[in-house]
DNA sequence: TTGATCTGAATTGCATACACTGATCTGTAG
DNA sequence: CTACAGATCAGTGTATGCAATTCAGATCAA
């Protein structure tokens, strides 16, 4: 996943990546080579690789002689995606419970305390969504294990478009805190088994939320898509 | 992973992804475009796009301006990719023992009486291996999470190249007979936790062979390797 | 002999051109 | 007015040519 790709192909694919997680190209936008290459300024055939590429990820799906479009995601994969994501963040949990090293506890816990401020204070939801995504990433990658980082966070990387239906329902971020808070500690101790249970339970709660949001604001949803395309037109 | 894809490029890449699993392609080996171009009769963009795909697949490696070869996994790779895959085994078999339809466990049942036939009678040693494989299959099937499926059969891929140098410790398929044992019943009484346990501790130790053999016999690795090169040019 | 550097050949990356598929639109028949 | 058939067109899939880069071998110096 690390990115030093010099290559046309790789350039364009990042961009159409943050296009997707900006929102500018929503789930269910359909990806025009054509277009997509007129306005890189490139000519299809880096653009075809970089849909393969996106393709293979899972961010977009195609299929013969058709568009490709941004993977939308039906309730029902949109739940075993977060069945599996949560059973892959225990798994990383638990090994991370033991392998974590001091420094990376310690920036952990800078983490959290950053976003226990900014809830006390009201601050950004933003802010504190960009932090309680660091702090699932520090634990996964203290697992130290490459495959099961990567794993991870591919699965993790077909929810992020995602992210912006998050709803603040009332109390939830303060249960979020805490469901850190007890994390936390259980790796910090090195119970690993405790690590594991509660972000598994954890992330299947993140799902439902989640998934109770898009099922209940679809109107939203649509209203979002179209927004989108008319930004699209964004270098 | 579902095969309806009548473009050339998807077959390109079934007939690569089958070279590289009969070793016709072993790891290492290089991907000359022009050359498959060739022997495939087609030109060399369906071959490219075939090569990005198994890029992504992770089954073959690739830098910019650099020819693509079959990823080649050293010992630490290949420790954390069974250490991945055993939590994801793991974790399907937890959610078979309760998700299994009684058709799906009755198939398991059949598949492991006719490995534990072909064992007593001293049958062919590959047989008996692609037993397991469908055994393991099987397992991973019944959870019915196709995304935690796809993930598993993902990593499994990845490490399938290597199941030739398994070797046939003395014991070693009894044992694993016996391990099948214990997972199987386990999944048809419904006993969750310890179906995830066992298959865990069983898929670790399959890896643990497979690295071990491997370290032993880095020799019988070269001489393999150069043959498939010899023998990379049928058709 | 060993090591580095340069040069030509081989191979990859990208652009352009063409072929084919699938979808929409139109016109006619019922 | 509806239904079906053919045509038209937008868009993907593949082939080929060219430029940029890497790799192998040779040459030369230490």
């Amino acid at each position: 996943m690390t990115d030093k790709d010099p290559t046309t192909a790789g350039t364009v694919r990042l961009a159409i990546e943050r296009d997707i997680f900006n929102g500018d190209l929503a789930p269910g936008d359909a990806l025009e080579e054509t277009r997509l290459a007129a306005r890189f300024g490139v000519s299809r055939t880096p653009v075809r690789e970089a849909i393969t590429q996106l393709v293979q990820a899972g961010l977009v799906t195609k299929r013969a002689h058709k568009r490709a479009v941004v993977s939308e995601l039906d309730p029902g994969t949109l739940l075993e995606l977060f069945e599996a994501l949560s059973e892959l963040e225990g798994a990383a949990a638990f090994l991370s419970a033991s392998r974590m090293t001091p420094q990376e506890k310690s920036e952990l816990l800078s983490i959290h305390a950053a976003a226990g401020e900014n809830l006390q204070q009201g601050g950004d939801p933003n802010v504190y969504a960009d932090l309680g995504f660091a702090f699932h990433q520090l634990i996964v990658r203290g697992c130290h294990n490459s495959v099961l980082i990567d794993t991870t966070e591919w699965l993790a990387l077909r929810v992020l478009p995602y992210r912006r239906f998050q709803v603040v329902a009332p109390g939830r971020l303060q249960r979020n805190q805490a469901d850190h808070d007890g994390i936390i500690s259980a790796i910090v101790d090195g119970d690993a088994a405790t690590a594991r249970d509660l972000i598994q339970r954890h992330t299947l709660e993140q799902g439902d939320a989640l998934m109770r949001f898009i099922a209940l604001n679809k109107t939203s949803h649509a209203d979002f898509h179209s927004t989108a395309s008319i930004k699209g037109n964004v270098l």
